[in-house]
Order: C-alpha cells, then structure tokens, then sequence
DNA sequence: GATTGCGCCGATCTCTGT
DNA sequence: ACAGAGATCGGCGCAATC
C-alpha cells in the first residue's frame, strides 16, 4: 500500500475530525494494547504525511479490529458478526423492537464481564450518512447484539469473552428462534420500557412483529447513484474510521485496501463495518463487491450509451440490449436503414447528375465530396470534376476538415460519436429527447467540463481498434450519415458544441501565451498560486461549517514528483464531475496511456482486476518506469503527437499577436486558474489543446452533416422542380 | 502435486421503473 | 407484466507457496 499517491487526503482527514466527531480517545488506547495486525504497520516510510498517515489509519484499522473477526485467525470472520448499538440502528426499530433488544441488553449486563467498560465503548455515535438509503439493516442481523470486546483484556481474556458472546449470540438466537416457532410461549424478560397491557395484547402484537421482521426475509437496497452522491465529500463510514476522500475511487481503494485486507498481509475482514452492515461475505472478492453498494462509484461505462455500472457484470449484462439481435434494436435499426438509404439513394442521385453535366475540368481527379467510409473512399465519382468556383471553394473547406479525419477517419469518427454520446447529442440516444433540453446552449469550459472531456478522452483510448470500429460502424454506418441527425438536432449540437469550442479557444490561447511567457518560471508561478489557493483555503475553512475536501499541494508535487502525480493533480481537484468517473490512472499521460498496453482504464473493459483491488501491483506504476517505452510506443500511434504539434503550431502562429495583451493575460491568469481550478502547468496546455482538437472534431463533423443536409435538401428540391416540367407519371 | 489465496465470471434472486 | 439494473453467491482458473 503506497499512501504516497494521495497523502493529503489522510493528511486533510484529522482536520474535520470535530465535525465527524469520532472521539478517538478510546481508540487510540485500543490500538495501544492489543497488537492487532494491520496493514498500516507495514508502511515504513518516515516523512511526516506518513506518520500523519499512520496516525489516523491506525484509527481506521482499530475499527476493522474492533470487530472481533480480526484476531490473527484467518477465518475468525465467519464465527462472529459483531453489531454495535449503532444510534441509525435504533432508530429504525420500533419501540417493541427496542425493548427486546434492551431487555437483551439487560440480560447481557447480567453476564460476569465487563459489560460496563463495554459499554463506554459504544458511546460513538456516526454522523449522518452520505447515502440515507444505503441503511438497510437487515433483520436478521439486528438479533445479533452483540457488545463490542474491550481490547484492555489480554488474549486469553478476548477469546473467553467472546465465547461467551458467541453463547450470548446463540442464546439470544435460540430464545428468538424458539419464539418464532413457539409464540405462545414469548416472554419479555424484565424489559423496562414495555408498556403495562394486557399480556395476550402484547403476545399477539409481538407475534405479528416477529412474523413480520423474522419470517420476512431481509430486504435488499437498490440504490440508483444520484448526482448529489458524486459530489462528495467522500467519508468513510466503516467503524469509526472517517477520513475523507476527494473521489469515490480512492475511497473504494482505501476500504479495499485498509479496512478489507488481505490474507496475506494478515488482515483480511470480511465482514462489512460499514455503519451499520454487518454483511459477512465467505470471499474477499464477494465483499470488494459488496462494498460498491457502499460507494458511488460506477467506472464501468458503456459505450453505446451514457450508462455507467459498478460491475462488470452488470456492464456486459446491460450490453446485451445493444446487441444486434436486441429486439428493439433490430425495429431501430430496420427503421434507420431504411431512412439511411433513402437519403444516400438521393444524395448519390443529384451527385452523379451534377459530375455528368458538370462544365469543366478543372484540376487532376481529386475526390469529390466529403466521406470518411472508408469503404466508399474511391467511389464511382470520386475522379469527376468539380463544377465551378463555388464548388471549388466547398472542396477546399470539405478538404481543409478531410484532412483531420484522413490519417484515421475510424478513430476520429470513434471521437466524434464519443463526445455526441456524452453530451447527449448523439441521435441514437434514446434519451436525447428528454436531455437535451437540460443541455445548456452555451456551454463553458469550466473545471467540469474540463473532467468531463477528461473522461471522454480516457473512454475514446481505452478501446480496443476493433471496438471502436464496431461501434463506429453500430452508431454510424456511414460517415457521412447525415441522416442520423434530425434537423433541430443538428442546429442544436452545431450551436452547442461551436459554444464550447469558442470557449476552449479562449482558454487555450490564454495558457498558451502564458505559458510562452512564462517560459521555465512555471513552478514558481505554481507556488505561489499554491500559497493563495492555500490561504484562501484557509479562510473558506474558517468559516464553513463543513470539513474541508482534501487539497493536493501541487506546488510540492511540481518540483518532486512526477509528471503523472501532476496529472492526478489536475484531474482530482475539490471541483468533482456530477457523473460517473472511470478510474483515471495516476500514471496518465495522453500518449502513454493510449499507446501502452499496461493501461489499467484498458483493463477495466477488458477485466476487472483493476477494480477488484488485485494484489499485484497496478499497471500504472510500471507505466512509470516503462515512461520510455510507452513515448516511443506513441510514434506509432495513429493520432500521433506529431499530429498534434502541427495542429498546435498552427494554432500558436495565430495567437502570437499582441505581447501587451499576454502581460494583462499573464496578470489575470490567476484568477484565471482560480474560476478553472486548473494548475498551470504545461500538461493542463495539453489536456486543454486535446479538448479543443476533440470538440473541433465534433464541430467539423457537425459542419459536413450540416452541408450534406443542405445538399440533400438541395436535391429534393431540383427533383420537385424538375419533376414539375414533366408530365407525372403514375404507376399502377 | 496439493493447498491456498485471489480474482473473474456466470447464474440467480430481488427490486425498481415503465 | 416485463425489462433492466442491483446485489449475492458459487464454480472455476491461475499463481504462489509448501
């Protein structure tokens, strides 16, 4: 476990600790008297974040061992399910409920132990939970109260006491057993707070509640992962540990790594501490599972719709409604063909008659018109003249956007059909008609715009080629399927995405003069920017009521770390997306994580290790030793960096106007970074440059649908007025 | 070769939304 | 009623270890 990758997040995690309040005073002397074995114990770094770290996950650990499961046993965890007297517990019992468990409760006092003691240990009281309807309590877990073992005693002492929990356990199952099959013989003990009724009023009433919580079995909670669940903080509610983290990914991480364990590492649970779950699972990859219940985390997405699962089951189950064979998909897909046909039936019409009566020749037989299939690159018309100057002129703009997509129009039209689909733009989206109004019309590249083009990219180079092309070839038969599109649609994407790329211009040409201006003085720009993000840090603190997000210190990672740490940087910033977030390998760089096979986002579709926590080592962290590798990897690629840099030096050329204006810029870039919550460090230049080539990607696209419809149109139009000079025909 | 830990994956059940 | 999604569980294979 390397706590290095996001220090900050323990670190930050003791600031708010008034606020979650889980008082660690009885802790911290658990933790001093029992040598429990944690994982924590083998992090042997010494710098302060680590001893900091160590502090407060050896809180964490405490709870994972304050169960009684952790007790160097390996399977201890099927013996015994421990359930505190959690207050969220009972205040979902009802009263009748909660004076069988105090009568319980009474009767365990009345045991020789140190009840007493125990009891001060239950005083933790967890705060709200981040997902309300993520408490279900089974009920056949609420007949296990249990008291939590005092770790004060010595071994010998915690296994009497917890056989005499495990009898108190069975006891209290048998009596309830016993009651179930055997109502009439229910007694209440000295339960206190019973009311003075009739004793057959009681008994019949009891009888219904133990029929109605014994004999029904438990319900499960289906929780659909809401917007308001991505936004964080991310608290971990296992036992008593609370730290915080910026993403549900690192805290998935942390319960998969601190709070389940591993066999090997001797700290194996597998039983969920959850608040309150108390799920005993017989397998570690069965509770890595079960946790994602416990987190909003939904990193597998599906392609062909903006659909996001926690499983990759549920992802491959969810992908046979977009198989072919689908039934809807077959009525759509007949549906779309026909109309598809249709329209390239006319538009071929009016382009062979067009190339026919054309009236000279102009140059050596270039292509005419504009289509990335690559099928019907060399088409019948593809070596006619064009028509006349007007002509010529659309050749060139149709020739000028061709160029984008010709090194490879499989890949760049996997792009486009990526971006239309997540932003809901996309025509076969079946939810379009109803997003799209949602959708804003002048969109801005903000910091969440920035993640959400962050994901796309890291969706688009995960995929395998011939996914891609499958998927190119599902969403788009044709390239030039301008039939795809509805008219409103279209106008609608051209407005939406010719907004957004105007903004990312604006961005870009402001990083990129700063960046020519500032030349290698970056990192200390980044300290300073640092110093005021802190201090503003600090005020907002000071006067919110809730605890700080975890803050990375770029400033620190600039100068020590590697480019991948500034990356993570970048991509976990306190401003979370509002949507699912796949798993952003630390070690990402655009070119390497596209290139190189040891991609753990590849991983993701292709498996699930990535997320089922493996014990071996992530791939990302190779990637940073095979750096060399994976860059000499990318001149292969075929949306190479070359590519890039020639549309980047093109881009620059024009952004080299006025020098006075940089220095305002250069002045303004803090607040700048400020509204962005963008670093300023040449690979946010980067990942802004690839957003701005991607969504020209799109409006290019967008521009040629939009010209074939007019052509079309055009089409139907010289066909009405044609036919008007003829007699019609009809046929019988 | 046997054992064990671990992860992948399919089957199945349950719940939710239409 | 049905489809789809969420959740759980057991079988199986692989790698490490003895």
């Amino acid at each position: 476990m390397n706590y290095n990758l996001h220090p900050v997040s323990y670190l930050n995690a003791q600031q708010p600790a008034n606020i979650s309040a889980p008082s660690n005073n009885n802790i911290s002397t658990v933790t001093n008297t029992v040598n429990i074995p944690s994982s924590n114990s083998n992090n042997s770094t010494n710098s302060a974040i680590d001893m900091e770290v160590d502090n407060v996950s050896s809180t964490s650990n405490s709870s994972t061992s304050s169960s009684p499961n952790n007790n160097g046993s390996p399977h201890s965890s099927f013996t015994s399910q421990s359930t505190a007297n959690s207050p969220v517990v009972d205040a979902k019992r009802n009263p009748q409920q909660q004076a069988q468990q105090q009568s319980t409760q009474q009767e365990a006092h009345q045991q020789p132990s140190s009840a007493s003691t125990q009891q001060t240990s239950q005083q933790i009281q967890p705060p709200q939970s981040l997902h309300p309807q993520l408490n279900h309590y089974p009920t056949y877990l609420q007949s296990h109260s249990s008291q939590q073992p005092n770790y004060s005693y010595n071994q010998q002492q915690q296994q009497q006491q917890q056989q005499q929990q495990q009898q108190q356990q069975q006891q209290t199952e048998n009596d309830q057993s016993v009651n179930n099959y055997f109502p009439q013989q229910t007694t209440f003990g000295n339960a206190p707070t019973l009311p003075t009724t009739s004793t057959n009023e009681i008994r019949k009433s009891m009888v219904s509640q133990q029929e109605q919580t014994v004999i029904k079995p438990p319900k499960k909670t289906y929780k659909k992962i809401k917007a308001e669940d991505l936004r964080g903080p991310f608290r971990c509610l296992w036992g008593d540990c609370r730290i915080i983290f910026e993403t549900p990914e690192k805290l998935y991480d942390h319960l998969c790594d601190d709070h389940v364990g591993r066999k090997s590492s001797n700290n194996l649970s597998l039983t969920c501490n959850w608040e309150d779950c108390r799920i005993t699972t017989v397998k570690r990859d069965h509770i890595t599972s079960h946790l994602r219940v416990h987190v909003p985390l939904k990193p597998f997405h599906c392609d062909l719709c903006p659909k996001s699962f926690k499983r990759p089951q549920d992802l491959k189950k969810h992908s046979k409604i977009h198989a072919d064979d689908h039934p809807k998909k077959l009525k759509r897909a007949q549906r779309e063909l026909l109309k598809q046909q249709q329209r390239e039936a006319k538009q071929k019409s009016k382009l062979y008659s067009g190339a026919l009566t054309s009236k000279k020749y102009i140059g050596g037989g270039y292509e005419y018109g504009y289509n990335n299939n690559p099928n019907e690159v060399n088409s019948s018309y593809t070596t006619y003249p064009s028509i006349n100057q007007q002509h010529q002129d659309l050749y060139d703009q149709q020739q000028n956007r061709k160029r984008r997509f010709e090194n490879n129009s499989q890949h760049n039209m996997y792009v486009v059909n990526s971006i239309l689909n997540d932003f809901n733009f996309h025509p076969m989206n079946n939810d379009f008609q109803t997003k799209k109004l949602k959708q804003d019309v002048n969109p801005q590249y903000n910091m969440e715009m920035f993640n959400k083009l962050n994901h796309i990219e890291d969706h688009i180079h995960t995929q395998p080629p011939q996914q891609q092309q499958a998927q190119v070839g599902q969403h788009n038969p044709s390239f030039g399927a301008a039939a795809a599109f509805t008219n409103g649609n279209i106008y609608e994407a051209e407005k939406f995405f010719n907004s957004l790329s105007n903004s990312i211009d604006m961005q870009y040409q402001t990083l990129s003069s700063q960046y020519q201006t500032q030349g290698g003085q970056i990192p200390q720009q980044q300290a300073q920017a640092q110093a005021q993000a802190q201090q503003a840090h600090q005020q907002a603190q000071q006067q919110s009521l809730y605890p700080s997000l975890p803050q990375l210190s770029s400033s620190a990672s600039t100068s020590t770390k590697s480019n991948d740490s500034i990356l993570s940087t970048n991509h976990n910033s306190s401003y979370l997306p509002s949507y699912p977030q796949i798993n952003r390998p630390l070690g990402n760089t655009y070119f390497n994580h596209h290139h190189s096979g040891l991609n753990p986002v590849a991983m993701e579709f292709g498996g699930v290790s990535t997320y089922q926590k493996s014990g071996q080592s992530l791939p990302h962290e190779e990637d940073e030793e095979d750096s060399e590798i994976t860059s000499d990897d990318a001149s292969e690629s075929s949306y190479s960096e070359e590519e890039f840099d020639d549309e980047y030096e093109e881009d620059e050329d024009e952004e080299e106007e006025d020098d006075d204006e940089e220095e305002e810029e250069a002045d303004d870039v803090h607040v700048l970074f400020n509204k962005l919550s963008i670093s300023k460090d040449p690979f946010n230049l980067q990942d802004v440059s690839k957003h701005r080539e991607m969504i020209k990607l799109v409006c290019d696209y967008i521009k040629e649908q939009i010209e074939k419809e007019k052509s079309s149109s055009d089409v139907q139009e010289e066909e009405k007025s044609s036919s008007s000079l003829y007699p019609t025909i009809a046929a019988f």
